[in-house]
Order: C-alpha cells, then sequence, then structure tokens
RNA sequence: GCGCCCGUAGCUCAGCUGGAUAGAGCGUCGGCCUCCGGAGCCGAAGGCCACAGGUUCGAAUCCUGUCGGGCGCGCCA
C-alpha cells in the first residue's frame, strides 16, 4: 500500500525545507504527492516548489534541484530527480517495494480501535412496496461507503431507518382496508405468501388513482396516519404487519446484492419512546428554539433559519412543533440525529433480528425492554447482549439530494445545541436520482407523457411507475446465465447459476456506483444489460484472467501462492529494473493505490473514485496480459516476477471488488 | 424570489486538497485468436472544458457575473 510511503516522504521532505530554508513545519501548507502523468518522469512527484517560489524568491527548478540534492536517503525510494520545469520527481527503489507489496497482501487493515465510530444510515426505504432501482443507488453507495470505512480501520455502525408510521405505509393501509375490505388477518395470512412487496406496489397505485378520484378519500389517510401511530387498533396492526413484511423483502433484495446492517431503526420506537420530548429540552435549554408569540406561525414553536441575515428571520423560522402541539417530521428527525450523536441520555431497547447471509449480527430497536429470563429458555441460550449502538463521533446520512434542506436544518440544530463538532461530522452524503430511459419506460408498458420534454422519464410510486430491485437483479442474472452457458459447456445448473449471480451483483452494483453523486442516473435496460466496456464484469474477468494464470503455473509448475513467495525469497531482483519490465512496474505501483484511492473516495464523499481506480486496474493488468505472457516466458526470473505482480494484482483487484461488494468468480 | 446541484468528444461520463501533453466507455472506421479464454487487446477519427471577466508562476478545477437544465424552499411525511 502506498499511503505509508506519501507520508513518509512528506515527513522527510518537510526536514529538508526546514534545513535548507529554515522553513517551520507548522507554517508549511500540506505537500502535495501525487502520481505524475508519465511513468517515465517518476513514480511520484511533487510540485512544491511551485508553491515556495515566491516565499523563497528562487525559480521553482533551483529549489527542486536544492531538495533533490539535499534529500538523502528515503526509505523506499531509490533516487530523485529535479525536472526542469521544477517538479521534484522520485523514483521508488522496485525490488523491495514489490516484495514489501506481497507481503503485505494479506495482512488485515489497520485496526484502530481508538478512533470515534462512524454511522452510516443508508436504504431508509419506505416499508410499504418493493425496493426499485433509484433505492439500488442508495444502498450501492452506503454500502461501500461502510465497507470503505472500515478498510480504512474506521469502526463503522450501519444502520437502516424504518418509517413505519408515515404517510407511505398508510396508503397501503388505507389500501387493504377500503379497497379490499380486508382484516388484519387476511393481511396477516396475505403477507405470509410469496410476492407481498410487489402486490403491495400494485396496491400503493391503486390508492394512489383512488385518491385522485374523489379528494375527499384523503380523509381516510389522514385518519389512517393517526391511529398508526397509536397500538392496539385495526390500523396500527395492519401498518405492522406490512411494514415488517416488506422489511423483510427489502432486506432479502438487498442481501441479494452484500448490502448488510448492524441495526434497524424503527420510526415507531422513536414515537413510543418519546425520544422528541428529549430533544425538545435539549432545544429549549439551549435557546436553539423558540415559541412565537405572533404572526402567522403563532403559537409553533420554530428554530430561526442558520445564515438568513435579513430581518424577516421571524417569518421564515422553521416550525419544529404545531400550534396544536404536535411535532413535525423535521422534529423526529432530529431527535434520531441526536440520538446518533449521543445528545440523548435515552437509548432505544434492543431484540435480535433474522441472521444476515452476510453473517453479520442484526439488531432491532424496540419500545420494550426484553422480558426477564425469558431468552434464558430458548433453546439457544440467552441472547448475547447487544452492542453500544448510537453515540458516534460522526455521521454519515445516505439520502438523495431532495432532502439536502433537510439535512441542513440536522447540522443547524446541531450547531444551535452548543455542538459544533457533531455539526460538522454531521455529513450528508447527497445524491441525484435514478430515473428511467425513454425507451425503458416504453418497455414497461408507459406512454410517454406528450407534455414531457426532459430526455428521463422520473420513477414514480405512486403510479406505479419504476424498475423493481428484484427485477432488474432478475434480468441481469438472466443475461449473465447466458453468457456463462455460452462459454462454458460443462458446467451444471447449479454452478452457472452461482457464477450468474456473481456477475450480476458487479454489474448492478458496479452501474449504481461508477457516477459521480450529483450525476442523474438515466438508467437503460439495454445498457445495465451490456457486460462490455466499463462495467462490473470487466473487473471480474480482469480478476479471473489473473487467476487462472495462476492456477496453470501451479499445474504445470507447481507453484502455488506459498511456493511463489518461496521463489521470490532468494529471486535476484534485477529483472525488474530492467527496462522491459517497466509494464510490470507500472502495473505493480498501480496495484498499490489502493488505500490512496479509498482514502480520497471517503475525503470527497465520491464513491465513485473507487470504481474508476479499479476499472482503471482492471485495464492496466489487461493491457498487461496481452503484451506480457507470464507461462510461455521462459526466462524463469521474469516469470516469477511477473507471476508476483499477477498475484499482487489479483489480491488488490479482489479487494477493490469487495470494497464496493463485490465477488470474483471461480470462473466466467 | 432564495438555496443546492449540473453544463467537458456524436452519446454517457472521469479529471483528486489548482499542477506536467484534458482521459475513458459506447458508437463509427481499421487491425488482432498457431499466443495464460475475444466479457479482451491495438490503432484512427472526434474537444473554444456553456459564455464573459477575475485571482494565480499555473485554472476544466477557485471567485464573480450571464445563459441553459435539474431539484428543493409547507403548522405534508
Amino acid at each position: 500500500m502506498i499511503l505509508p510511503l506519501h507520508q513518509a516522504i512528506r515527513v522527510r521532505l518537510r526536514a529538508v525545507l526546514g534545513e535548507l530554508y529554515g522553513l517551520d513545519a507548522e507554517t508549511l501548507p500540506e505537500i502535495a504527492v501525487q502520481s505524475p502523468p508519465n511513468r517515465a518522469l517518476g513514480d511520484l512527484g511533487t510540485p512544491l516548489a511551485f508553491e515556495l517560489a515566491r516565499r523563497l524568491r528562487k525559480a521553482p527548478r533551483s529549489i527542486a534541484a536544492e531538495v533533490v540534492a539535499a534529500l538523502g536517503p528515503v526509505e523506499g525510494v531509490a533516487r530523485a530527480e529535479a525536472a526542469p520545469n521544477g517538479y521534484v520527481n522520485l523514483f521508488l527503489a522496485r525490488e523491495p517495494f514489490v516484495r514489501r507489496a506481497l507481503a503485505g497482501g494479506s495482512e488485515p487493515p489497520a485496526e484502530s480501535a481508538a478512533r470515534a465510530k462512524v454511522i452510516v444510515e443508508h436504504t431508509a426505504i419506505n416499508p410499504n412496496k418493493a425496493a426499485h432501482i433509484g433505492h439500488l443507488r442508495n444502498s450501492a453507495m452506503g454500502d461501500t461507503l461502510a465497507r470503505t470505512l472500515r478498510f480504512l480501520g474506521v469502526p463503522v455502525e450501519v444502520q437502516n431507518y424504518i418509517d413505519d408510521t408515515g404517510v407511505q405505509v398508510a396508503d397501503v393501509v388505507v389500501g387493504f382496508q377500503q379497497l379490499e375490505g380486508a382484516s388484519t388477518a387476511d393481511v396477516a395470512a396475505r403477507a405470509a405468501e410469496p410476492g407481498f412487496d410487489y402486490y403491495c406496489w400494485d396496491l400503493y397505485a391503486r390508492v394512489a388513482e383512488w385518491y385522485g378520484a374523489d379528494a375527499d378519500r384523503l380523509a381516510f389517510r389522514a385518519r389512517a396516519l393517526h391511529e398508526i401511530e397509536g397500538e392496539g387498533n385495526p390500523t396500527a396492526e395492519i401498518g405492522r404487519v406490512v411494514a415488517a413484511r416488506i422489511v423483510r423483502c427489502h432486506l432479502a433484495t438487498m442481501s441479494r446484492l452484500n448490502v448488510d446492517y448492524d441495526l434497524l431503526c424503527w420510526e415507531g420506537d422513536i414515537l413510543r419512546l418519546e425520544f422528541w420530548a428529549r430533544a425538545f429540552e435539549v432545544l429549549k435549554q439551549a435557546g436553539a428554539v423558540h415559541l412565537q408569540s405572533g404572526g402567522p406561525q403563532a403559537g409553533c414553536w420554530v428554530m430561526p433559519l442558520a445564515e438568513d441575515g435579513g430581518g424577516e428571520t421571524e417569518a421564515r423560522a422553521k416550525i419544529i412543533v404545531r400550534s396544536n402541539g404536535t411535532v413535525t417530521y423535521v422534529g423526529k428527525d432530529i431527535a434520531y440525529q441526536f440520538w446518533k450523536f449521543g445528545v440523548l441520555e435515552q437509548d432505544f431497547h434492543y431484540r435480535p433480528h433474522d441472521g444476515q447471509r452476510s453473517g453479520r449480527p442484526l439488531w432491532s430497536t424496540t419500545s420494550t425492554p426484553p422480558a426477564e429470563g425469558a431468552d434464558a429458555s430458548a433453546p439457544t441460550g440467552p441472547e448475547p447482549p447487544p452492542p453500544p449502538f448510537g453515540r458516534a463521533g460522526a455521521v454519515y446520512n445516505v439520502i438523495d439530494t431532495r432532502q439536502s434542506y433537510l439535512q441542513q436544518l440536522l447540522k443547524d440544530a446541531l450547531a444551535a445545541i452548543d455542538r459544533p463538532d457533531a455539526a460538522e461530522r454531521s455529513v450528508h452524503v447527497s445524491y441525484e436520482m435514478v430515473a428511467l430511459s425513454h425507451a425503458t419506460a416504453r418497455l414497461l408498458g408507459y406512454e410517454a407523457d406528450p407534455g414531457e420534454r426532459r430526455p428521463f422519464v422520473e420513477v414514480s410510486g405512486r403510479k406505479g411507475l419504476g424498475v423493481k430491485a428484484d427485477d432488474l437483479i432478475d434480468r441481469v442474472t438472466a443475461a449473465a446465465r447466458h453468457e456463462v452457458a455460452s462459454r462454458h459447456d460443462d458446467l451444471d445448473d447449479a454452478e452457472a447459476d452461482r457464477i450468474a449471480a456473481i456477475i450480476a451483483v458487479a454489474a448492478v452494483r458496479y452501474f449504481m456506483i461508477k457516477f459521480s453523486r450529483g450525476k442523474l442516473i438515466v438508467f437503460d435496460i439495454e445498457e445495465a444489460l451490456s457486460f462490455e466496456g466499463e462495467s462490473g464484469p470487466y473487473l471480474q474477468y480482469a480478476a479471473v484472467r489473473a487467476t487462472n494464470i495462476l492456477r496453470k503455473l501451479e499445474a504445470r509448475d507447481g507453484l502455488d501462492d506459498a511456493a511463489l513467495a518461496a521463489a521470490l525469497a532468494d529471486l535476484p531482483g534485477a529483472p525488474l529494473d530492467d527496462p522491459q519490465a517497466g509494464e510490470l512496474w507500472g502495473l505493480v505501483l498501480e496495484a498499490s493505490r489502493l488505500d490512496e484511492m479509498a482514502d480520497q473516495a471517503v475525503r470527497a464523499v465520491e464513491l465513485s473514485v473507487l470504481a474508476k481506480y479499479a476499472f482503471s486496474l482492471a485495464r492496466a493488468f489487461h493491457t498487461f496480459y496481452h503484451r506480457c505472457p507470464v507461462i510461455a516466458e521462459e526466462r524463469r526470473e521474469v516469470r516469477l516476477w511477473r507471476a508476483a505482480g499477477v498475484l499482487y494484482v489479483l489480491q488488490q483487484l479482489t479487494r477493490a471488488l469487495d470494497l464496493m461488494g463485490c465477488e470474483v468468480p471461480p470462473r466466467m
């Protein structure tokens, strides 16, 4: 991994600047270490001479020359060069670099339990219908972020917020009651059957249409919404049945994509445990909210909007508690966010939820404490106590860009209660929506709106318009299955299915991650089914090719990973410095940058960085594959070093894929 | 009206805390299976980085303005 080397170089350069010019390390800006555009220029380079030119009243070129002359030995660096234009370029010691890379290849990432825990909240799909492609973008980003943070040694807690008491669930309940005359038992029976999430998808669309036909019917929604927050009434019971079942459907869908969670947070529990009451106290004590005495907002508790500046702040304050005393959505969200940062001295109760395919234990919040002794009688023995949830040092909320205003209010609220640290570390991971191409919308049977001028069609749950996540995965899997079968006629059905599933996951997840988050994705089914070019399967194919080389090497020469390592131990490194070895060296160097890219992805909160890097590494490998044969190479030293490079690339590519929740299939 | 996001090749997009010659994929055209599997590789054509100023040794990147597009801004959730 190259990041520690960057750091060592920075430290040395800072010392050199101190020795040469008496510059204080404190007053120096962070020294940029970057990759030169062309490997011939160097393996790493820094433009520090440019920044110092004015301060030192010297030409960059001479500063660079002086720095290079004074640099002295740096661990891992073979030599330095001052480029004529002023760059300081570094050439790494290749042999030790490759040896260290291979040795560290199997090491687990540096654990640092001392670092503050980070909460990543993602998915948060309304539990009233099947998940669609828009939700996949959220989950793919959130899961990749969580995996990347863990890779960097940060303790992570993944939460999935379940809005079980919102309008969307209420609407489906109204559908069951008013359109189907269903009882709680009827709904429970239907929920136990397969395809409940698809059934509710259609029902939800029907309810929306039903409301549209007669505005008076919206009264049913208002009543259901009220009842659903309570307990012991049929509406609440049906709501519970629906939400519980749909959440299981969502978890099953996400599990297909290797997405998992630590905790399900139910909005109903936040209400029943009255988190808001405590949050309200905190806000009032800090003077963050006040009661509006006059004007249109008279009788409401409001929070002044930050940075309003003008004299109209009073009129434009954000209402947190309505004049009738009920709390708004914003208030509930503030309470939840406060809990995440440990601001409320209050906690949920917890119960274990179903197991996850990944094996990661999943917990669920509840409103009631576990019954005494009940667990001890269970066949599995007493339940382990829940881990300490909440109280995070930083929070990432993965929610689409339309929630920006609300997310800003959460930061404002934290700042208003004098928790600027929490406000600062309250990060909105915003992203644009996923829309449908006209061609795909047409394929779904959607009649194009003649007034539609935009080049895409917005997904709409109310209209029932959208590509369901499971349908997408099914279609991509079928396409992958077809491809696999056409390439291998010796695979049995189970194996072919397994490989197709692995490929489909990569295709879908890579597609959701490769665009930067501010970009609207216009989803086109044909494009998604293409496994050529910049796609998940392209990355997997590179890894499979690497695996094949190593497998053949083992079959022919009996050289497995351990034997290869042993053979390298007493192998001269000279072939690496051969000018012809440039291809191999460039590949290894590129492969070593995974930690640099993971770090950058987190700092910029831009997961596409990771996707682009993995793609470029795969591309570099494919090129190498064509130019530099391994098996057929006759010179033993060259062959072994190439094999070492292939092994390292495979390790790094596998890790990069893992960060995106993708696996390497055994064949493809 | 205010706020956020977007504008780079025919299309879809990368371009890192400003840095060396603006890069990919798709599409088009032309090559490559006697060679570790062609879901691949190599090459060609294709760019006033929306526009105009500014800051800087240096701007696709930062600042201001203009134009075009998207999304928010409720005693809804």
